[in-house]
DNA sequence: AGCAAGTGTCAAGTCGCTTGACAAGAGGTA
DNA sequence: TACCTCTTGTCAAGCGACTTGACACTTGCT
């Protein structure tokens, strides 16, 4: 077996406290989520959830990350769904810009009031976004240099154009100007031209 | 909740182990099952196996339990479904005689050739069967009682002829002697005339 | 006889969940 | 302001469940 029935089990804990509390920000919003309610839902301890995902800040950014892996699923089947790099890029954009738009918790993340509770949630989308910057990056990255082995970039070139990839669509998400359908388009005619001129 | 997040694992184990069972059964027989291939299955260590169910043959017990368990889930169903009590137990025992050709467990148990390392298994049908008439007789009688309260039995002769049914199906299993069709329709003549007979 | 494989059992250890408790902060009320 | 309640974050003790490694025993094979 790949992973052992315990690992197993614990992974199932944490899908759980994460859907129990994504239930409850669908009922009556995160300033509603109590780590005593999300215990009583689960049916674990308190304790338990404390030790999980340690403190509700924790909390927030353990849904932020598991939505971040849901992203970066569509991502990646979209990456490999298509021929050319442009496309496949202009392609998983898309996914995730309209992910962004129908997910509960991004939605919850970003319509968050700062100076309210709900702070919590929006700093992660924005002080702490490193790691999510990071890991969509690698992923990207990863995909990338995967499907299309031939790209006219050195490593660090490719790095650096993921990287603005990510952070332009992490930005549209944020604070959307235009429909999904022409950020995407924007952002592959931005990689389109670097690709040009680093081929010439 | 109803039950703790504990319990709920704690089943789950069982399930796997009794799947894992049933699977290894399925490709090369219950003879081929080993403690140590089914913790492998189930990826846990050899030792939990034992303490979930014991010895092997424990297992076997659980395998059959469980099988039970299933029988009367449809048992309880069939009963539930018709208006009369001869329909009900009619449907009943097609129910669980068509269950009994379809079930691999119940075949493997059935078939299990004596004086060979299946004879664990064949000895739960025969020499241990008191737990399964008692447990189908009690699921039986508790049924018809809600369904049908106004038989014209005592309560001592309901359980026998209760039991007397659970009997016959359970033999009809073991050693077939007509289609289940037919089998089930002699059953519940036997039951009518009982009936009629308790009323006059 | 020797060996390999399987069974049944034990003790010690680790990990995760529970229980009960406590200090500290935020919000509401007399 | 003082008080009360709710919630959070943390701790310690305890227990249940799985792991690891070992041992004696049986069975079948060579």
């Amino acid at each position: 077996m790949t992973v052992s029935f315990r690992t197993e089990v614990q992974g199932m804990l944490r899908d759980r406290v994460l859907d129990a509390a994504t239930q409850l920000i669908e009922e009556s919003g995160w300033s509603s989520v109590t780590m005593t309610k999300l215990a009583a839902a689960v049916g674990v301890s308190r304790q338990t959830i404390h030790t999980e995902v340690g403190t509700r800040h924790g909390l927030a950014q353990a849904l932020a990350l598991r939505e971040l892996g849901r992203f970066l699923d569509v991502v990646r089947e979209r990456l490999a769904a298509e021929t050319d790099v442009v496309e496949s890029v202009r392609s998983a954009c898309l996914g995730a810009l309209e992910m962004g738009e129908s997910s509960l918790v991004v939605r919850t993340i970003v319509t968050s009031v700062p100076s309210e509770q709900d702070a919590d949630l929006l700093t992660i989308l924005t002080t702490e976004s490193g790691e999510i910057v990071e890991t969509a990056s690698l992923v990207l990255r990863e995909s990338l240099v995967e499907l299309y082995p031939d790209l006219p970039f050195t490593e660090a070139e490719l790095a650096v154009a993921v990287e603005a990839v990510v952070r332009l669509v992490l930005s549209a998400i944020t604070r959307p100007s235009k429909p999904p359908a022409q950020a995407a388009d924007d952002i592959a005619w931005i990689l389109e031209l670097a690709l040009r001129g680093a081929r010439s």
